[in-house]
DNA sequence: GGTAGACCTGGACGC
DNA sequence: GCGTCCAGGTCTACC
């Protein structure tokens, strides 16, 4: 199957796909201009999604034979994980007058890239806390490789796996064989929340809810503080936080302090003006 | 409400 | 090769 979805200009595959680390984790692969990632449908059928730039939107290559509702929702999901409708214009439109942030503005800079669930999502944000990167890409690739369900094309690449998946296994698997650590029982009792049906998290994602209350369903999640609700904001598109991380302190000391020891206080002051886009001001500064 | 210490892994470092 | 130290956010207990 090979279709064209349009994007909301302006639009930049590229820069969606570069706009952080996530395609460096299971189960996207590929680069920013051929980016892949294996799928699990609703129906249970596991497929490799092909993505590639194609002028004002994103062409979008599958196997042949997928069913009318397996096509509907490649569609939607590849919509959500590229914030396809996503209106940035009026941060553009600030942006451009700010030489910081113009060359994001100029490069389409803005989306972030998600994965195909809310769920999905959530994990991989847990499993960036308290580590660094090349702990998170390898804590990532054992959950998808000891439970995701395989690539029938290819055995050894799998999906993501579901939230039942996840909720059969058991604290000491996750925590002994997916090396978790101590992130094992909240992964795990995220899962079994979501499984039982007592917390669906994927309603959160077109819920009209005020940011701060957003933020505080986030935060009742286990293993979710600060740092994580923040970055989850981001990626539902509510862009008045900002994920206050240890790098975060460096960057923003370097560039107004210099250099000298900072707070997020002081994070939030650099950023303040720009209101309901400071995540993405954040995100997007071309820092010194 | 604020703070200290524990949690866990893997890489860096010294021996 | 082995042991120690450290970085990285969140949780819990305590004040």
């Amino acid at each position: 199957m090979d279709q064209h979805l349009s994007a909301r200009l302006p639009f930049s595959f590229a820069a969606v796909a570069d706009s952080h680390g996530w395609r460096q984790l299971a189960p996207f692969s590929g680069d920013r201009e051929d980016l892949r990632y294996i799928l699990r449908l609703a129906s249970g059928r596991v497929t490799e999604l092909r993505l590639t730039g194609a002028g004002a939107g994103v062409r979008v290559n599958t196997e042949d034979g997928l069913e009318p509702a397996e096509t509907a929702e490649v569609t939607a999901t590849v919509a959500w994980m590229l914030g396809l409708d996503q209106d940035l214009s009026p941060f553009y439109e600030a942006a451009r007058h700010e030489p910081k942030l113009a060359a994001a503005a100029a490069q389409a800079k803005g989306r972030i890239l998600r994965s195909a669930t809310l769920f999905e999502d959530v994990v991989k944000t847990i499993l960036t806390t308290n580590t660094a990167w090349a702990s998170t890409k390898r804590m990532v690739a054992n959950v998808v490789n000891l439970f995701g369900d395989p690539l029938p094309a290819d055995p050894a690449r799998r999906a993501f796996p579901a939230p039942a998946q996840l909720a059969a296994s058991d604290e000491a698997t996750l925590r002994n064989e997916a090396r978790l650590g101590y992130r094992a029982p909240y992964v795990l009792d995220l899962a079994q929340q979501v499984a039982a049906g007592a917390l669906d998290l994927e309603a959160l994602r077109t819920a009209d809810l005020p940011t701060p209350e957003l933020r505080r369903r986030l935060l009742a999640l286990k293993g979710v503080g600060p740092y994580a609700a923040a970055n989850l904001l981001m990626l539902l598109g509510r862009y008045d936080a900002i994920p206050i991380d240890s790098w975060a302190l460096t960057v923003v000391s370097k560039e107004w302090h210099g250099g000298a020891p900072i707070g997020p206080a002081e994070v939030q002051a650099a950023f303040a003006r720009w209101g309901q886009f400071k995540g993405l001001a954040y995100w997007f500064w071309d820092y010194a």
